[in-house]
DNA sequence: CGAGCCGTTGAGGGGATTCAAGCTCAGTGG
DNA sequence: CCACTGAGCTTGAATCCCCTCAACGGCTCG
Protein backbone atom coordinates (compact mmCIF):
# COMPACT_ATOMS: atom_id res chain seq x y z
CA UNK A 1 0.00 0.00 0.00
CA UNK A 2 0.97 3.26 -1.04
CA UNK A 3 -0.44 6.56 0.25
CA UNK A 4 -1.25 9.01 -2.66
CA UNK A 5 0.82 11.95 -3.38
CA UNK A 6 -0.13 15.42 -2.19
CA UNK A 7 -1.75 17.16 -5.11
CA UNK A 8 -0.86 20.97 -4.76
CA UNK A 9 -3.29 23.73 -5.35
CA UNK A 10 -2.95 25.96 -8.05
CA UNK A 11 -1.38 29.09 -6.92
CA UNK A 12 -3.72 32.13 -6.91
CA UNK A 13 -1.52 34.82 -9.75
CA UNK A 14 -1.73 32.55 -11.88
CA UNK A 15 -6.38 31.61 -12.11
CA UNK A 16 -6.08 33.71 -15.31
CA UNK A 17 -7.45 33.06 -18.72
CA UNK A 18 -4.22 30.71 -19.72
CA UNK A 19 -4.94 27.00 -20.24
CA UNK A 20 -5.31 24.71 -17.87
CA UNK A 21 -2.34 22.84 -18.20
CA UNK A 22 -0.05 25.92 -18.51
CA UNK A 23 -1.07 26.82 -15.42
CA UNK A 24 -0.37 23.43 -14.07
CA UNK A 25 3.30 23.79 -15.81
CA UNK A 26 3.60 26.85 -14.10
CA UNK A 27 3.29 25.91 -10.63
CA UNK A 28 4.99 22.66 -11.16
CA UNK A 29 6.71 22.19 -8.02
CA UNK A 30 9.73 20.90 -9.35
CA UNK A 31 9.47 23.73 -12.46
CA UNK A 32 12.81 25.51 -11.24
CA UNK A 33 14.66 22.13 -11.82
CA UNK A 34 12.78 20.87 -14.71
CA UNK A 35 13.60 21.31 -18.39
CA UNK A 36 11.06 23.32 -19.08
CA UNK A 37 12.15 25.55 -16.13
CA UNK A 38 14.56 27.25 -18.93
CA UNK A 39 11.79 28.43 -21.25
CA UNK A 40 9.58 31.76 -20.68
CA UNK A 41 5.62 31.89 -20.17
CA UNK A 42 4.98 32.60 -24.15
CA UNK A 43 6.53 29.64 -25.31
CA UNK A 44 5.37 27.48 -22.14
CA UNK A 45 1.93 28.46 -23.14
CA UNK A 46 2.46 27.55 -27.02
CA UNK A 47 3.27 24.11 -25.81
CA UNK A 48 1.34 23.13 -22.68
CA UNK A 49 -1.65 21.48 -24.60
CA UNK A 50 0.60 18.99 -25.64
CA UNK A 51 2.03 17.73 -22.68
CA UNK A 52 0.41 14.71 -20.37
CA UNK A 53 0.97 14.34 -16.63
CA UNK A 54 0.68 9.99 -16.19
CA UNK A 55 1.15 8.81 -12.88
CA UNK A 56 1.65 5.59 -12.52
CA UNK A 57 2.07 2.76 -9.48
CA UNK A 58 4.96 0.78 -8.68
CA UNK A 59 6.47 -2.03 -11.25
CA UNK A 60 4.26 -0.32 -13.99
CA UNK A 61 6.16 0.40 -16.95
CA UNK A 62 6.76 3.45 -18.70
CA UNK A 63 8.37 2.48 -22.14
CA UNK A 64 9.96 -0.92 -22.51
CA UNK A 65 13.86 -1.33 -24.54
CA UNK A 66 13.18 -1.08 -28.20
CA UNK A 67 10.14 0.61 -28.13
CA UNK A 68 10.10 3.71 -30.44
CA UNK A 69 11.05 6.63 -28.75
CA UNK A 70 8.22 9.50 -28.93
CA UNK A 71 8.42 11.36 -26.12
CA UNK A 72 11.13 11.87 -23.21
CA UNK A 73 9.60 12.17 -19.52
CA UNK A 74 10.51 14.54 -16.50
CA UNK A 75 10.01 12.49 -13.73
CA UNK A 76 8.14 15.18 -10.80
CA UNK A 77 8.03 12.67 -8.16
CA UNK A 78 8.83 9.11 -7.58
CA UNK A 79 11.77 6.92 -8.31
CA UNK A 80 12.31 5.10 -11.90
CA UNK A 81 14.45 2.17 -12.54
CA UNK A 82 16.45 1.28 -15.63
CA UNK A 83 16.68 -2.37 -16.30
CA UNK A 84 17.89 -4.13 -19.07
CA UNK A 85 18.66 -8.27 -19.34
CA UNK A 86 22.35 -9.32 -19.26
CA UNK A 87 23.22 -11.83 -21.63
CA UNK A 88 23.86 -14.40 -18.92
CA UNK A 89 19.86 -14.18 -18.69
CA UNK A 90 19.39 -12.22 -15.40
CA UNK A 91 17.83 -8.96 -14.87
CA UNK A 92 20.05 -6.02 -13.71
CA UNK A 93 19.02 -2.37 -12.69
CA UNK A 94 21.84 -0.10 -14.24
CA UNK A 95 20.44 3.23 -13.17
CA UNK A 96 17.80 4.98 -11.04
CA UNK A 97 16.18 8.19 -11.72
CA UNK A 98 14.45 10.65 -8.94
CA UNK A 99 12.11 14.05 -8.99
CA UNK A 100 13.73 16.61 -11.81
CA UNK A 101 15.81 13.55 -14.00
CA UNK A 102 15.33 13.17 -17.38
CA UNK A 103 14.55 10.05 -18.94
CA UNK A 104 14.03 8.84 -22.13
CA UNK A 105 16.18 11.32 -23.92
CA UNK A 106 17.54 8.87 -26.96
CA UNK A 107 13.96 10.03 -28.50
CA UNK A 108 15.04 13.15 -29.46
CA UNK A 109 17.80 11.29 -31.47
CA UNK A 110 14.99 9.40 -32.97
CA UNK A 111 16.09 6.10 -31.44
CA UNK A 112 14.36 3.30 -29.58
CA UNK A 113 14.84 3.27 -25.52
CA UNK A 114 17.77 1.39 -24.45
CA UNK A 115 16.53 0.11 -21.34
CA UNK A 116 13.37 -0.68 -19.78
CA UNK A 117 12.22 1.91 -17.72
CA UNK A 118 10.11 1.01 -14.40
CA UNK A 119 8.07 2.77 -11.93
CA UNK A 120 9.90 1.85 -8.46
CA UNK A 121 7.37 3.73 -5.87
CA UNK A 122 4.21 5.74 -6.96
CA UNK A 123 5.42 8.17 -10.07
CA UNK A 124 4.42 11.17 -11.45
CA UNK A 125 5.48 12.26 -14.83
CA UNK A 126 5.56 14.87 -17.85
CA UNK A 127 5.05 13.21 -20.95
CA UNK A 128 7.12 15.76 -23.98
CA UNK A 129 5.99 14.30 -27.21
CA UNK A 130 9.43 14.40 -29.15
CA UNK A 131 8.33 16.74 -31.81
CA UNK A 132 7.39 19.23 -29.52
CA UNK A 133 11.60 19.56 -28.59
CA UNK A 134 12.41 19.24 -32.26
CA UNK A 135 10.55 22.35 -32.65
CA UNK A 136 11.48 24.03 -29.93
CA UNK A 137 15.14 23.33 -30.67
CA UNK A 138 14.89 25.38 -33.84
CA UNK A 139 15.07 28.48 -31.95
CA UNK A 140 15.50 28.64 -28.36
CA UNK A 141 18.96 27.94 -27.28
CA UNK A 142 17.95 27.49 -23.49
CA UNK A 143 16.20 24.55 -24.11
CA UNK A 144 19.28 22.94 -25.37
CA UNK A 145 21.69 24.03 -22.78
CA UNK A 146 19.29 22.31 -20.19
CA UNK A 147 19.13 19.51 -22.34
CA UNK A 148 22.76 18.69 -22.46
CA UNK A 149 22.96 19.52 -18.48
CA UNK A 150 20.93 16.53 -18.20
CA UNK A 151 22.41 14.47 -20.42
CA UNK A 152 25.80 14.83 -18.51
CA UNK A 153 24.07 14.60 -15.12
CA UNK A 154 22.63 10.73 -16.53
CA UNK A 155 26.23 10.35 -18.07
CA UNK A 156 27.61 11.35 -14.25
CA UNK A 157 25.06 8.74 -12.64
CA UNK A 158 25.93 6.13 -14.60
CA UNK A 159 30.06 6.16 -13.52
CA UNK A 160 29.23 7.26 -10.29
CA UNK A 161 27.20 3.58 -10.31
CA UNK A 162 29.58 1.82 -11.41
CA UNK A 163 32.69 3.59 -8.83
CA UNK A 164 30.19 3.11 -5.81
CA UNK A 165 27.37 0.21 -6.36
CA UNK A 166 29.82 -2.45 -8.42
CA UNK A 167 32.62 -1.84 -6.14
CA UNK A 168 33.78 -3.35 -2.71
CA UNK A 169 32.02 -6.04 -0.52
CA UNK A 170 28.24 -6.55 -0.46
CA UNK A 171 27.67 -4.67 2.80
CA UNK A 172 29.56 -1.27 1.38
CA UNK A 173 27.16 -1.55 -2.01
CA UNK A 174 24.05 -2.16 0.23
CA UNK A 175 25.42 0.96 2.35
CA UNK A 176 26.07 2.66 -1.08
CA UNK A 177 22.68 2.29 -2.09
CA UNK A 178 21.10 3.43 1.03
CA UNK A 179 22.78 6.35 0.59
CA UNK A 180 21.77 6.83 -2.72
CA UNK A 181 18.25 6.38 -2.02
CA UNK A 182 18.51 8.47 0.96
CA UNK A 183 18.71 11.77 -1.38
CA UNK A 184 15.39 10.45 -2.97
CA UNK A 185 13.80 10.67 0.71
CA UNK A 186 10.23 11.64 0.63
CA UNK A 187 9.19 14.97 3.17
CA UNK A 188 9.09 12.36 6.32
CA UNK A 189 12.72 11.44 5.63
CA UNK A 190 11.43 7.68 4.45
CA UNK A 191 13.12 6.15 1.66
CA UNK A 192 11.69 3.55 -0.75
CA UNK A 193 13.54 0.13 0.25
CA UNK A 194 13.20 -2.26 -2.79
CA UNK A 195 12.42 -5.62 -2.36
CA UNK A 196 15.65 -7.95 -1.75
CA UNK A 197 15.39 -8.76 -5.60
CA UNK A 198 15.61 -5.57 -6.30
CA UNK A 199 19.02 -4.60 -4.40
CA UNK A 200 20.74 -7.64 -5.58
CA UNK A 201 19.89 -6.70 -9.56
CA UNK A 202 21.43 -3.60 -8.32
CA UNK A 203 24.32 -4.82 -6.65
CA UNK A 204 24.52 -7.99 -8.52
CA UNK A 205 24.22 -10.14 -5.34
CA UNK A 206 21.94 -12.46 -4.36
CA UNK A 207 18.73 -11.99 -2.97
CA UNK A 208 19.68 -13.60 0.77
CA UNK A 209 23.32 -11.32 0.18
CA UNK A 210 20.60 -8.49 0.48
CA UNK A 211 18.62 -9.72 3.21
CA UNK A 212 21.28 -10.64 5.53
CA UNK A 213 23.10 -7.26 4.99
CA UNK A 214 19.59 -5.69 5.61
CA UNK A 215 19.40 -7.46 8.88
CA UNK A 216 22.90 -7.09 10.13
CA UNK A 217 22.35 -3.46 9.73
CA UNK A 218 18.91 -3.54 11.08
CA UNK A 219 20.44 -5.49 14.29
CA UNK A 220 23.07 -2.27 14.22
CA UNK A 221 19.41 0.34 14.05
CA UNK A 222 21.23 1.83 11.43
CA UNK A 223 18.21 1.12 9.87
CA UNK A 224 14.22 0.76 10.37
CA UNK A 225 12.50 -1.31 7.89
CA UNK A 226 9.03 0.27 7.42
CA UNK A 227 6.90 -2.18 4.92
CA UNK A 228 6.10 -1.89 2.75
CA UNK A 229 8.84 -0.74 0.87
CA UNK A 230 9.85 2.08 2.76
CA UNK A 231 12.30 2.19 5.68
CA UNK A 232 13.95 4.81 7.97
CA UNK A 233 17.63 5.46 8.18
CA UNK A 234 19.93 6.23 10.90
CA UNK A 235 23.22 8.51 8.84
CA UNK A 236 25.07 8.85 11.62
CA UNK A 237 24.94 4.78 12.64
CA UNK A 238 25.11 3.77 8.71
CA UNK A 239 28.36 6.06 8.45
CA UNK A 240 29.84 4.65 11.56
CA UNK A 241 29.00 1.37 9.67
CA UNK A 242 30.69 2.41 6.42
CA UNK A 243 33.56 3.47 8.30
CA UNK A 244 34.82 0.66 10.12
CA UNK A 245 34.33 -1.18 6.98
CA UNK A 246 36.80 1.11 4.93
CA UNK A 247 39.11 0.47 8.16
CA UNK A 248 39.08 -3.50 7.53
CA UNK B 1 57.62 -0.31 -27.45
CA UNK B 2 54.51 0.95 -29.40
CA UNK B 3 55.10 1.11 -33.15
CA UNK B 4 54.21 4.75 -34.32
CA UNK B 5 50.76 5.22 -35.97
CA UNK B 6 50.51 5.32 -39.73
CA UNK B 7 50.04 9.56 -41.60
CA UNK B 8 47.64 9.31 -44.09
CA UNK B 9 48.57 11.89 -47.06
CA UNK B 10 46.08 14.75 -47.66
CA UNK B 11 44.27 13.72 -50.69
CA UNK B 12 44.77 15.44 -53.96
CA UNK B 13 41.48 17.05 -54.26
CA UNK B 14 42.14 19.19 -51.67
CA UNK B 15 45.40 20.23 -51.99
CA UNK B 16 44.22 23.51 -52.89
CA UNK B 17 44.29 27.19 -51.07
CA UNK B 18 42.76 26.47 -47.72
CA UNK B 19 44.63 26.56 -44.35
CA UNK B 20 47.22 23.87 -43.60
CA UNK B 21 44.62 22.75 -40.92
CA UNK B 22 41.27 23.00 -42.52
CA UNK B 23 42.84 20.55 -44.86
CA UNK B 24 43.84 18.23 -42.21
CA UNK B 25 40.57 18.02 -40.85
CA UNK B 26 38.76 17.47 -43.83
CA UNK B 27 41.11 14.59 -45.03
CA UNK B 28 40.97 13.62 -41.12
CA UNK B 29 40.25 9.61 -41.36
CA UNK B 30 37.37 9.58 -38.90
CA UNK B 31 35.84 12.84 -40.41
CA UNK B 32 32.73 11.04 -41.30
CA UNK B 33 32.55 9.67 -37.75
CA UNK B 34 33.56 12.65 -36.10
CA UNK B 35 31.70 15.37 -34.66
CA UNK B 36 32.95 17.89 -37.01
CA UNK B 37 31.82 15.39 -39.95
CA UNK B 38 28.34 17.14 -39.29
CA UNK B 39 29.46 20.37 -40.84
CA UNK B 40 30.17 21.37 -44.62
CA UNK B 41 33.50 22.87 -45.69
CA UNK B 42 32.34 26.49 -45.34
CA UNK B 43 31.74 25.83 -41.27
CA UNK B 44 35.14 23.86 -41.35
CA UNK B 45 36.92 26.93 -42.77
CA UNK B 46 36.06 29.06 -40.08
CA UNK B 47 37.52 26.84 -37.23
CA UNK B 48 40.58 24.99 -38.10
CA UNK B 49 42.80 27.60 -37.26
CA UNK B 50 41.94 26.99 -33.52
CA UNK B 51 41.78 23.31 -33.58
CA UNK B 52 45.10 21.54 -32.58
CA UNK B 53 45.55 17.76 -32.50
CA UNK B 54 48.04 16.56 -29.51
CA UNK B 55 49.40 13.58 -29.62
CA UNK B 56 49.96 11.73 -26.35
CA UNK B 57 51.74 8.11 -24.99
CA UNK B 58 50.53 5.89 -22.96
CA UNK B 59 49.78 6.94 -19.23
CA UNK B 60 50.04 10.46 -20.37
CA UNK B 61 47.14 12.88 -18.92
CA UNK B 62 44.56 14.20 -21.01
CA UNK B 63 43.00 16.26 -18.31
CA UNK B 64 41.99 16.05 -14.52
CA UNK B 65 39.02 14.99 -12.65
CA UNK B 66 38.02 19.02 -11.32
CA UNK B 67 40.49 20.82 -13.91
CA UNK B 68 38.39 23.64 -15.32
CA UNK B 69 37.17 22.15 -19.06
CA UNK B 70 38.72 24.38 -21.37
CA UNK B 71 38.36 22.02 -24.34
CA UNK B 72 36.17 18.91 -25.44
CA UNK B 73 38.01 16.24 -27.50
CA UNK B 74 37.62 13.60 -30.11
CA UNK B 75 40.02 10.86 -30.06
CA UNK B 76 41.27 10.11 -33.58
CA UNK B 77 43.10 6.68 -32.45
CA UNK B 78 43.71 4.76 -29.21
CA UNK B 79 41.96 4.17 -26.25
CA UNK B 80 41.25 6.54 -23.46
CA UNK B 81 40.63 5.74 -19.73
CA UNK B 82 38.23 7.26 -17.56
CA UNK B 83 39.38 7.22 -13.88
CA UNK B 84 38.47 7.88 -10.01
CA UNK B 85 39.17 7.35 -6.95
CA UNK B 86 36.66 5.68 -4.74
CA UNK B 87 36.24 6.92 -1.42
CA UNK B 88 37.52 3.30 -0.34
CA UNK B 89 40.57 5.41 -1.27
CA UNK B 90 41.07 2.98 -5.06
CA UNK B 91 41.26 3.72 -7.82
CA UNK B 92 38.53 2.59 -10.47
CA UNK B 93 38.73 2.71 -14.08
CA UNK B 94 34.95 3.42 -15.17
CA UNK B 95 35.22 3.81 -18.75
CA UNK B 96 36.75 3.33 -22.05
CA UNK B 97 36.59 5.87 -24.94
CA UNK B 98 37.74 4.55 -28.58
CA UNK B 99 38.20 5.50 -31.83
CA UNK B 100 35.60 8.36 -33.02
CA UNK B 101 34.47 9.31 -29.31
CA UNK B 102 34.31 12.55 -27.38
CA UNK B 103 35.39 13.11 -24.18
CA UNK B 104 35.09 15.91 -22.15
CA UNK B 105 31.80 17.41 -22.92
CA UNK B 106 30.97 18.79 -19.79
CA UNK B 107 33.51 21.24 -20.66
CA UNK B 108 30.23 22.39 -22.57
CA UNK B 109 28.68 23.31 -19.73
CA UNK B 110 31.56 25.45 -18.34
CA UNK B 111 31.92 22.66 -15.86
CA UNK B 112 35.09 21.18 -14.24
CA UNK B 113 35.82 18.01 -15.79
CA UNK B 114 34.34 15.01 -14.00
CA UNK B 115 36.95 12.27 -14.54
CA UNK B 116 40.89 11.96 -14.91
CA UNK B 117 41.46 10.93 -18.17
CA UNK B 118 44.44 9.32 -19.33
CA UNK B 119 45.53 7.47 -22.02
CA UNK B 120 45.77 3.94 -22.23
CA UNK B 121 47.80 3.85 -25.80
CA UNK B 122 49.51 5.56 -28.09
CA UNK B 123 46.46 8.36 -28.52
CA UNK B 124 46.28 10.81 -31.37
CA UNK B 125 43.33 13.52 -30.37
CA UNK B 126 41.55 16.68 -31.85
CA UNK B 127 41.65 19.43 -29.15
CA UNK B 128 38.38 22.03 -29.44
CA UNK B 129 37.92 24.81 -27.46
CA UNK B 130 34.72 25.27 -25.58
CA UNK B 131 34.24 29.02 -27.12
CA UNK B 132 34.48 27.43 -30.34
CA UNK B 133 31.32 25.15 -30.20
CA UNK B 134 29.92 27.41 -28.51
CA UNK B 135 29.70 30.51 -31.28
CA UNK B 136 28.97 27.58 -33.56
CA UNK B 137 25.97 26.41 -31.26
CA UNK B 138 24.25 29.26 -32.32
CA UNK B 139 23.57 28.96 -35.79
CA UNK B 140 24.54 25.04 -36.48
CA UNK B 141 21.37 22.78 -35.98
CA UNK B 142 23.71 19.94 -37.51
CA UNK B 143 26.38 20.18 -34.67
CA UNK B 144 24.23 19.61 -31.93
CA UNK B 145 22.30 16.57 -32.88
CA UNK B 146 25.81 15.24 -33.52
CA UNK B 147 25.88 16.27 -29.82
CA UNK B 148 23.21 15.07 -28.63
CA UNK B 149 24.08 11.82 -30.15
CA UNK B 150 27.45 11.14 -28.82
CA UNK B 151 26.30 12.20 -25.26
CA UNK B 152 23.94 9.45 -25.52
CA UNK B 153 26.43 7.15 -26.74
CA UNK B 154 28.54 7.50 -24.04
CA UNK B 155 25.61 7.53 -21.80
CA UNK B 156 24.77 4.22 -22.76
CA UNK B 157 28.78 2.84 -22.87
CA UNK B 158 28.64 3.82 -19.04
CA UNK B 159 25.16 1.73 -18.72
CA UNK B 160 26.65 -1.13 -20.32
CA UNK B 161 29.13 -1.38 -18.59
CA UNK B 162 27.46 -1.81 -15.31
CA UNK B 163 25.18 -4.68 -17.50
CA UNK B 164 28.68 -5.88 -18.79
CA UNK B 165 31.73 -5.77 -16.49
CA UNK B 166 30.09 -4.97 -13.44
CA UNK B 167 28.23 -8.51 -13.79
CA UNK B 168 29.20 -12.20 -13.03
CA UNK B 169 32.18 -14.39 -12.14
CA UNK B 170 35.35 -13.06 -12.35
CA UNK B 171 36.28 -15.18 -15.72
CA UNK B 172 33.25 -13.74 -17.52
CA UNK B 173 34.36 -10.20 -16.70
CA UNK B 174 37.63 -10.62 -17.90
CA UNK B 175 36.18 -12.53 -21.43
CA UNK B 176 33.47 -9.20 -21.53
CA UNK B 177 36.20 -6.57 -21.39
CA UNK B 178 38.72 -8.73 -23.89
CA UNK B 179 35.19 -8.38 -25.73
CA UNK B 180 34.90 -4.90 -25.56
CA UNK B 181 38.80 -4.31 -25.99
CA UNK B 182 38.14 -6.18 -29.47
CA UNK B 183 36.06 -3.64 -30.86
CA UNK B 184 39.25 -1.27 -30.45
CA UNK B 185 41.65 -3.71 -32.59
CA UNK B 186 43.92 -2.24 -34.65
CA UNK B 187 44.41 -3.19 -38.31
CA UNK B 188 47.04 -6.17 -37.36
CA UNK B 189 44.35 -7.49 -35.34
CA UNK B 190 45.96 -6.65 -32.03
CA UNK B 191 44.29 -5.19 -29.09
CA UNK B 192 45.48 -3.50 -26.16
CA UNK B 193 45.77 -5.55 -23.26
CA UNK B 194 46.28 -3.79 -19.80
CA UNK B 195 48.16 -4.38 -17.30
CA UNK B 196 46.40 -6.47 -14.55
CA UNK B 197 46.33 -3.17 -12.26
CA UNK B 198 44.78 -1.93 -14.78
CA UNK B 199 42.26 -4.69 -15.36
CA UNK B 200 41.54 -4.95 -11.69
CA UNK B 201 40.85 -1.30 -11.63
CA UNK B 202 38.11 -1.92 -14.59
CA UNK B 203 36.59 -5.07 -13.12
CA UNK B 204 36.48 -4.45 -9.44
CA UNK B 205 39.47 -7.47 -8.97
CA UNK B 206 42.29 -8.14 -7.54
CA UNK B 207 45.25 -8.12 -9.33
CA UNK B 208 46.15 -11.83 -8.58
CA UNK B 209 42.50 -12.46 -10.02
CA UNK B 210 43.02 -10.93 -13.16
CA UNK B 211 46.45 -12.40 -13.67
CA UNK B 212 44.93 -16.12 -12.94
CA UNK B 213 41.91 -15.46 -15.42
CA UNK B 214 44.16 -14.48 -17.96
CA UNK B 215 46.89 -17.49 -17.36
CA UNK B 216 43.81 -19.63 -18.16
CA UNK B 217 42.81 -18.22 -21.60
CA UNK B 218 45.94 -18.11 -22.54
CA UNK B 219 46.48 -21.63 -21.70
CA UNK B 220 42.93 -22.62 -23.78
CA UNK B 221 44.65 -20.87 -26.57
CA UNK B 222 42.40 -17.94 -26.53
CA UNK B 223 44.62 -15.46 -26.10
CA UNK B 224 48.55 -14.76 -27.04
CA UNK B 225 49.65 -12.14 -25.08
CA UNK B 226 51.90 -10.22 -27.02
CA UNK B 227 53.91 -8.14 -24.31
CA UNK B 228 54.13 -5.30 -24.20
CA UNK B 229 50.17 -4.59 -23.27
CA UNK B 230 49.09 -6.08 -26.73
CA UNK B 231 47.60 -9.42 -27.30
CA UNK B 232 45.86 -11.47 -30.34
CA UNK B 233 42.61 -13.04 -29.45
CA UNK B 234 40.93 -16.51 -30.93
CA UNK B 235 36.99 -15.36 -30.89
CA UNK B 236 36.04 -18.48 -31.57
CA UNK B 237 37.99 -20.01 -28.70
CA UNK B 238 36.95 -17.23 -26.55
CA UNK B 239 33.36 -17.41 -27.24
CA UNK B 240 33.51 -21.37 -26.29
CA UNK B 241 34.85 -20.32 -22.99
CA UNK B 242 31.88 -17.42 -22.23
CA UNK B 243 29.32 -20.23 -23.72
CA UNK B 244 30.78 -23.27 -21.10
CA UNK B 245 30.82 -20.51 -18.45
CA UNK B 246 27.26 -19.72 -18.58
CA UNK B 247 26.00 -22.87 -18.86
CA UNK B 248 27.57 -23.61 -15.15
C1' DC C 1 -7.23 -21.63 5.23
C1' DG C 2 -4.23 -22.96 1.85
C1' DA C 3 -1.42 -20.82 -1.84
C1' DG C 4 2.06 -17.86 -3.02
C1' DC C 5 5.24 -14.13 -2.44
C1' DC C 6 8.64 -12.12 0.31
C1' DG C 7 11.94 -11.94 3.84
C1' DT C 8 14.92 -14.35 7.04
C1' DT C 9 18.26 -17.58 8.79
C1' DG C 10 21.33 -21.75 8.71
C1' DA C 11 24.74 -25.13 6.70
C1' DG C 12 27.87 -26.32 3.30
C1' DG C 13 30.72 -25.44 -0.69
C1' DG C 14 33.14 -22.65 -4.06
C1' DG C 15 35.28 -18.71 -5.82
C1' DA C 16 37.89 -14.60 -4.84
C1' DT C 17 41.01 -12.44 -1.70
C1' DT C 18 45.01 -12.37 1.07
C1' DC C 19 49.61 -13.39 1.98
C1' DA C 20 53.73 -15.09 0.22
C1' DA C 21 57.24 -16.62 -2.91
C1' DG C 22 59.36 -17.09 -7.36
C1' DC C 23 59.52 -15.74 -12.14
C1' DT C 24 60.70 -12.81 -16.42
C1' DC C 25 62.57 -8.89 -18.28
C1' DA C 26 64.48 -4.19 -18.93
C1' DG C 27 67.52 -0.96 -17.07
C1' DT C 28 71.70 0.10 -14.29
C1' DG C 29 76.20 0.13 -12.97
C1' DG C 30 80.22 -2.41 -11.36
C1' DC D 1 79.83 -9.22 -19.45
C1' DC D 2 77.00 -10.02 -15.71
C1' DA D 3 75.28 -9.39 -11.08
C1' DC D 4 71.93 -6.31 -9.20
C1' DT D 5 67.59 -4.14 -8.96
C1' DG D 6 62.75 -3.20 -9.32
C1' DA D 7 58.39 -3.50 -11.69
C1' DG D 8 55.16 -6.49 -13.48
C1' DC D 9 53.34 -11.18 -13.95
C1' DT D 10 52.52 -15.75 -12.25
C1' DT D 11 51.54 -19.41 -9.07
C1' DG D 12 50.51 -21.66 -4.52
C1' DA D 13 48.21 -22.14 0.06
C1' DA D 14 45.14 -20.60 3.53
C1' DT D 15 41.34 -17.79 4.66
C1' DC D 16 37.09 -15.62 4.11
C1' DC D 17 33.22 -13.83 1.82
C1' DC D 18 29.45 -14.85 -0.90
C1' DC D 19 26.62 -18.24 -3.36
C1' DT D 20 23.83 -22.28 -3.30
C1' DC D 21 20.49 -25.07 -1.38
C1' DA D 22 17.21 -25.60 2.07
C1' DA D 23 13.77 -24.71 5.54
C1' DC D 24 10.74 -21.70 7.96
C1' DG D 25 7.67 -17.61 9.33
C1' DG D 26 4.88 -13.54 8.24
C1' DC D 27 1.76 -11.58 5.28
C1' DT D 28 -1.80 -10.91 1.61
C1' DC D 29 -5.36 -12.72 -1.20
C1' DG D 30 -8.36 -15.62 -3.45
Amino acid sequence: MNAPLPIRPTPLYLQDDSHPQARVCAACEVRRSALFGALDAASLDRIHTHIATPQLGPDERIFGRGDPGGAVYTVRSGIVRFERVTEGGDRRIVRLAGRGDLIGQEALLQRPYADEAVACTEVQLCRIPRTLVDQLGRGENALLLELMRRWQQALEQAEAWVADLATGSALRRVLKLLALLDRHADEQGLIWLPRREDMGAMLDMTVETASRMVSRLRRDGAIVPLPPRHARLDRDRLAAVLASQDAA
